[in-house]
DNA sequence: ATTTTTTTTGCAACGAAGTTGCGTTTATGT
DNA sequence: ACATAAACGCAACTTCGTTGCAAAAAAAAT
C-alpha cells in the first residue's frame, strides 16, 4: 500500500510529502467520494485547511480524482478509475448518491447514455447523478 | 405580466410582496436559469442579501422553482414548468450549461434517458448536466 | 553526503457566502 | 379598520475558500 502510494504519486509528477499521502490513502481505502470536510475529519484535522484546498487542487489537475456535481452546493472527490490524463478527464460514467446513509459512489459499469440535443448545442461533457437508495441501505 | 406573478404566488400560498413579485419577474422575463448572485444584480440589491435567500428557499418549497447540480459550487435556480408541487419536483429534463457565455438553460424538451442500475440500487430522481456551447455561441 | 534549488506547508489575514435572532414593517383575513 | 400572522432588514456570527509570505521539507545538483 505504502509502496503503491508514492508511486501513484510520483507517476503523476508530485513529489510525495505527508498529506498527500494520507489523502491518497484515504481515497484508496474509501470505496465512495469525499468532500473536503469529510478529509477533514478523516485526517483529524492534521494538515492545515489550505493544504487539503491545494491538494485535492493538484489532484485534480493531474488527473488523479473528478469531481462529482450534487445539487446541494458540496463538491464531492472520487478516484479516476478510467486513463484521465491531466486536463482531460475521461469518468462517463454515472454517479450515485443515496439519500440514507449519504455515502457517494462511483458506478464505474455504468455507463451514461449517449442523448440527441436540441439543434445547435454542442456537447463536450456529460454529467449524470442519480439519488435514491444504495445496495446497501436497501 | 402583473396580474400573471400575483395569480402565481397566490395560487403557491405564497404572500405578495415586492420582493417576491420581483424576482419572479426577473425567472419569468430570463431564459435561463439565475444564481442567487444573478438575482441580486438584477435587482440592484435592492433588496437584503437575506430576503433573497428566503425568497429563493420559499420558491423551492412550493415548487416553483428547481435548483440545477454544478460542479463549481455555485447553485443556479429555474422556473419549473411541469407540474411540480411542494415537495414533489418532476423536471426531468436536461440541463446545459454554455462554456462560452456561462448561461444555464432548461432543455424542456430534451427527457432524461432512463438507464440501468447495477442490481441493488433503487433512483430516486435522476439529474443530467450537459457543459458544452450553446445554440447563440456557435 | 552536503549543499543548493525548488516545492510544499502552515499561518495570518482577508473576503465571500450563508445562517440565525430579533425588533420593525408589511400583508392578509375578518 | 383592526387584529393577527408573515415577511423584511439589520446586525452578528459561522463557515468556506483564497492569497501572500516566511519557514520547512523534498528534490536535484554537486
Ligand atoms: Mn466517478
Ligand atoms: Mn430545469
Ligand atoms: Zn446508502
Ligand atoms: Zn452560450
Amino acid at each position: 500500500m505504502e509502496a503503491q502510494i508514492d508511486t501513484i504519486l510520483k507517476s503523476n509528477h508530485l513529489s510525495v510529502t505527508g498529506g498527500r499521502r494520507k489523502i491518497l490513502e484515504l481515497f484508496l481505502s474509501n470505496p465512495g467520494a469525499l468532500s473536503h470536510s469529510d478529509i477533514e475529519k478523516k485526517t483529524e484535522e492534521k494538515f492545515d485547511r489550505v493544504t487539503v484546498y491545494r491538494t485535492l487542487q493538484a489532484f485534480l489537475e493531474k488527473g488523479l480524482i473528478h469531481t462529482i456535481p450534487t445539487a446541494d452546493n458540496s463538491i464531492r472527490y472520487a478516484l479516476c478509475k478510467d486513463n484521465c490524463s491531466a486536463g482531460h478527464h475521461q469518468d462517463n460514467h454515472v454517479h450515485f448518491i443515496c439519500s440514507q446513509c449519504g455515502s457517494t459512489l462511483c458506478l464505474d459499469e455504468t455507463t451514461i447514455p449517449s442523448i440527441r440535443l436540441p439543434k445547435g448545442f454542442v456537447a463536450a461533457r456529460v454529467e449524470m447523478v442519480v439519488n435514491g437508495v444504495c445496495k446497501n441501505c436497501k
